[in-house]
RNA sequence: GUGGUUGUAGCUCAGUUGGUUAGAGCGCUGGAUUGUGGUUCCAGAGGUCGCGGGUUCAAAUCCCGUCUUCCACCCCA
């Protein structure tokens, strides 16, 4: 058989992991820092749980797993006859994928309330899947790296997490935008313009800003059945520059007020020109459908083109779907894959030398060769990353195997070199050789 | 889910209006080179032409289906 992967999954190199492990160590270290504490949580979960979260569209792209057994008998056969699949999989599938690490997060905290500090700072990086069609920058199986704190609805958080963000991406060589807006600035302006009723097409319209331009915008409201007055009416809230310009527009919204006042705050803690990365609120920012209300982040990379890298937002009832009402969370997400891509395209990963292999033992005959196996011991010993080529075979072999390694050493062994302690060590770039007691070779690889 | 696109050697790709035994570069193996890699030269191995069906005397080439790739939309990281 021809062997292959799924449709939107793949393999990774050792050299591809590496990279990717440069992302998630810089994440995780800035992570730890600002205070957050890691759990897991399992690839499946209980399909009730995933179900209806994530709107019509999420539920479409769940994957769900087929029930082990005999499946069939306890199918719903009304459904079955009816060849409803939507209504036949609740029969047949108990789980499901996670689709991201928000919802399974929310379920971890009420499972557990009484053994939680709240307010509870947690990160989580692991792998989500959606039954989505990959294009660019876009799989069905890839790692997000969350981050969110639940139990408390002090905007400080807000502000933590806009410096998270600048640290990691200023970690990673990124440069980016960290946007901000507020799901109630939003929420203002269809109070505003009168289409309060509207808010959602309102806001996925408004969402395409930067893609299709103004007049854009205006098509897609009045295609989603928002009369001209009210698009009016958004198009000139929409052209203010500042949040300062903003507040007269919203002045008989006291939502929008306090979103203003929100972000304000946010702001105001995070200081002027304190940041390495732009911070810069966006009117336009909305976020689709998600259940934000408050603040929303997103963060795009600048001299590229990609997707968001990145997003978060305030939640005010994030654990209520679960019984615990009331408790409000904040958090942001790093979309790992597309950070890899970023970096990629713009060649922005460091060769890292600890992960690098140093030097290679090379030997002419089989005494030689366990000779060098006893040096090599000693190489590792002192935390030197070597190796040993597995038999005494023809040098010209085993040197190309030391190029297509890429170490930078090799350390030939024979008789002679046996005889006299003194070991071949040889700069595989220059092409120097010196002969060298293995100490002395170790004392050159450590400096 | 909608529209388009891609698939030929390990990799990157040629392959004419359908016509003998499907090619190139790189890589791989061996040799030139029995104490030294990268450069060079010589030789060799390696292909169900994504898969299934159809049209035809004849299909990598035309048609249909299917899977996959990439792209746009929807949505999203």
């Amino acid at each position: 058989m021809k062997p292959s992967i799924p449709k939107g999954t793949r393999d990774f190199s050792p050299e591809e992991v590496n990279k990717r492990n440069f992302i998630f160590d810089t994440i995780r270290e800035v992570f730890v820092r600002y205070g957050y504490q890691p759990i897991e949580t399992p690839a499946m979960e209980n399909l009730s749980t995933l179900t209806g979260k994530y709107g019509e569209e999420g539920d479409k792209l769940l994957f769900k797993v087929l029930n082990n057994g005999d499946f069939l008998a306890k199918a719903d056969e009304e459904a079955l006859d009816a060849r409803d699949s939507s209504k036949l999989i609740p029969s047949i599938s108990k789980r499901g994928l996670r689709y991201d690490l928000t919802v399974p997060f929310a379920r971890f905290v009420v499972m557990r309330q009484h053994e939680v500090t709240f307010p509870f700072k947690r990160y989580q990086i692991q792998p989500v899947w959606r039954a989505d069609r990959p294009q660019k920058g876009r799989y069905q199986e890839f790692y997000q790296c969350d981050v969110d704190v639940v139990g408390s609805d002090s905007l400080v958080y807000e502000a933590e997490l806009a410096q998270i963000y600048d640290e990691v991406f200023a970690k990673l060589g990124m440069k980016v935008a960290i946007k901000i807006n507020n799901r109630k600035v939003l929420a203002g302006i269809a109070e505003a313009a009168g289409i309060s009723d509207s808010f959602m097409d309102m806001t996925i319209s408004i969402d395409k800003l930067d893609k299709i331009g103004m007049e854009g915008v205006e098509k897609e409201m009045a295609g989603r059945d928002i009369p001209d007055s009210a698009i009016e009416k958004v198009k000139t809230i929409l052209e203010a520059e500042s949040i300062e310009e903003l507040k007269p527009l919203l002045a008989n919204s006291a939502t929008g007020l306090k979103g203003i006042e929100e972000l304000e705050t946010v702001f105001d803690y995070l200081g002027i020109g304190e940041s390495t990365n732009d911070i810069v609120f966006d009117i336009t920012l909305a976020r689709g459908l998600s259940y934000y209300t408050g603040c929303i982040f997103e963060v795009e990379a600048k001299g590229v083109k990609m997707g968001s890298i990145g997003g978060g937002g305030r939640y005010d009832d994030l654990t209520g779907v679960f019984g615990m009402p009331g408790t409000s969370g904040v958090g942001v997400s790093f979309g790992a894959e597309r950070i890899f891509d970023v970096m990629e395209e713009l060649k922005l990963f460091p060769l890292d030398s600890a992960i690098q292999l140093k030097v290679v033992f090379l030997s002419f005959d089989e005494a030689s060769h366990r000779y060098a196996f006893r040096c090599l011991r000693k190489v590792r010993a002192a935390g030197i990353n070597a190796e040993i080529y597995p038999e005494p075979t023809k040098m010209g072999k085993q040197f190309k195997y030391v190029d297509k390694r890429n170490a930078p050493h090799a350390i030939v062994i024979g008789s002679d070199e046996m005889a006299s302690g003194k070991l071949a060590f040889k700069n595989m770039k220059t092409g120097e050789q010196e002969s060298l007691s293995l100490e002395e070779i170790i004392e050159r690889l450590r400096g």
